[in-house]
RNA sequence: GGGUCGGUGCCCGAGUGGUUAAUGGGGGCGGACUGUAAAUCCGCUGGCUCUGCCUACGUUGGUUCAAAUCCAACCCGGCCCA
């Protein structure tokens, strides 16, 4: 099997001991492998995403960039948009039934999804190939499991029983903990495997939370006549804690597009044990090859992957302005822009910028924060800056209820929260 | 459908008539410290352009000077029985 295939996998299945060496293309992935090759056949790899959310982060990605392996090895990526089941909800990893989402808001999420991917991008930058032809299918499964009539989904139903339902270990839990679970939540594993059955799938990439799901899906279309697909799973990303997986609602996570010195500063302190994890699912570097020091290894995760997001020069960028920003009080903002030199000018480029249009003057610090996003609410906002946790070019603000007057003092400088966030104020 | 127990802030969980955003723990955020982090210590942890004003203990209504705490109906959930 070759490295970019074998890198960072946490399951194959079918994969049993004789199946290894199998010449077998429905128990061999590597088999299977070299039969499409001899066949001229690109292999059709599924990956699900359930537009439930705005954001890609770091742990989403990991699936991706297998999914991007495959294409540049000339396979077919089937990117199925779970525009239907998302309306569900997937039962995995939750303790409660999901909120049911409208059409509207999912298909917004869909398309934020897909420009985040790399729709409309050079392919050198963006995480799918969405140009090359043949590479890339985008579906939607809405197209096959709105028309489905109610003998159909019966006969989805019937292929499974409520035991095996059960045998889901989220099933299970919650059904063991006595909490609710409602029974359109047993379609979701069918739907998502007859997904699988209308696409026709070779394999099916999933985190290995999604087993049970992508075993269903060779369930189905064995029902349906076809070869069943792999399943190939990858692990679950850790978030930033180290503890709990990478998910937004826990907010332990890298997002895609953040800026590079905000990407750099959260990587950089992810907890030591987590380091290789990272350079494994989210790098294509020789672990042997780095730094054995820990911190070392560290910032050099941090940069590698900052990267892969951002160029090297701005990663690299972010990485001495954030050496800067931990060696304490010497904190090197330029205060106002004529006193740039050229060199931190190009560093403060890694922060984020903010229009100063975007509030009204006179503006309350307090409210600046909240305005900006930085914080949930201006009370939160209030006890930021009464804790000390935020600066103003290096500053410390002391007042929540300090005004600016206007645009001009704000001008160039950089708002700092905690030691992860910054934001800096330009023009227009 | 019947019986029974229960619904408190991000989570868990105290609180059974009375100054108070509501004990405690977890988590989170900030500060100090450190190789970043972890550990430890300290602070914060409903909202509001906030010297004050608003919402809050499933929902609605009621009793009371006063309710998360009492009453009623309703909604939701667990378990047992059908």
């Amino acid at each position: 099997m070759p490295p970019w295939l074998s890198r960072g996998l946490a399951d194959l299945f079918p994969a049993s001991q004789e199946a290894i060496g199998s010449i077998d293309p429905c128990q061999s992935l590597g088999a299977r492998l070299i039969e499409a090759g001899r066949q001229g056949r690109p292999l059709r790899i599924k990956l699900g995403i359930d537009p439930t959310g705005s954001d890609i982060h770091l742990g989403h990605s990991i699936l991706f960039r297998k999914l991007r392996a495959f294409q540049d090895a000339g396979h077919t990526a089937v990117l199925i948009i779970g525009d239907f089941t998302a309306r569900i909800g997937d039962p995995t990893g939750k303790s409660a039934t999901r909120v049911q989402l409208s059409a509207a808001a999912v298909e917004a999420n869909a398309e934020t999804y897909l420009v985040q991917l790399g729709l409309g991008q050079d392919p050198e930058r963006a995480l799918l190939d969405f140009t090359t032809p043949g590479r890339l299918e985008v579906r939607r499964n809405s197209e096959w499991l709105t028309s489905l009539d109610l003998p159909q989904v019966i006969e989805l139903l019937g292929t499974s029983t409520v035991g095996q339902m059960l045998a889901k270990e989220d099933f299970a839990n919650r059904y063991g903990s006595g909490t609710a679970i409602a029974l359109h939540e047993f379609l979701y594993p069918l739907l998502q495997g007859y997904d699988s059955v209308q696409v026709q799938a070779d394999v099916e990439l999933g985190g290995t939370d999604q087993k049970f799901n992508v075993a269903m899906g060779r369930d189905l279309q064995r029902h349906f006549g076809q070869r069943p697909q792999f399943g190939l799973l990858l692990p679950i990303l850790p978030g930033l804690d180290g503890v709990q997986k990478m998910s937004k609602s826990l907010g332990n996570t890298v997002g895609l597009k953040e800026a590079p010195l905000d990407m750099y500063s959260k990587l950089e302190k992810v907890p030591d044990n987590l380091v290789d994890t990272y350079l494994t699912l989210l790098t294509d570097l020789d672990l042997a090859a780095l730094p054995e020091n820990p911190r070392e290894r560290q910032k050099a995760m941090a940069l590698a992957i900052t990267a892969t997001r951002h160029t090297f020069e701005e990663a690299l960028n972010a990485q001495s302005q954030a050496g800067m920003i931990v060696s304490g009080g010497g904190v090197t903002w330029v205060t106002g822009s004529t006193t740039f030199t050229p060199g931190l000018a190009s560093v403060i480029d890694t922060v984020q910028s903010v229009p100063l249009s975007s509030v009204e003057y006179p503006v309350k610090a307090f409210f600046l924060l909240k305005a900006l996003g930085l914080c949930t609410s201006s009370s939160e906002a209030r006890r930021q800056i009464q804790g000390g946790g935020v600066k103003l070019d290096g500053e410390k603000l002391t007042d929540a209820n300090q005004e600016f007057l206007n645009p001009a003092e704000l001008q160039g400088k950089v708002l700092q929260l905690g030691k992860k966030t910054f934001r800096r104020f330009v023009g227009g």
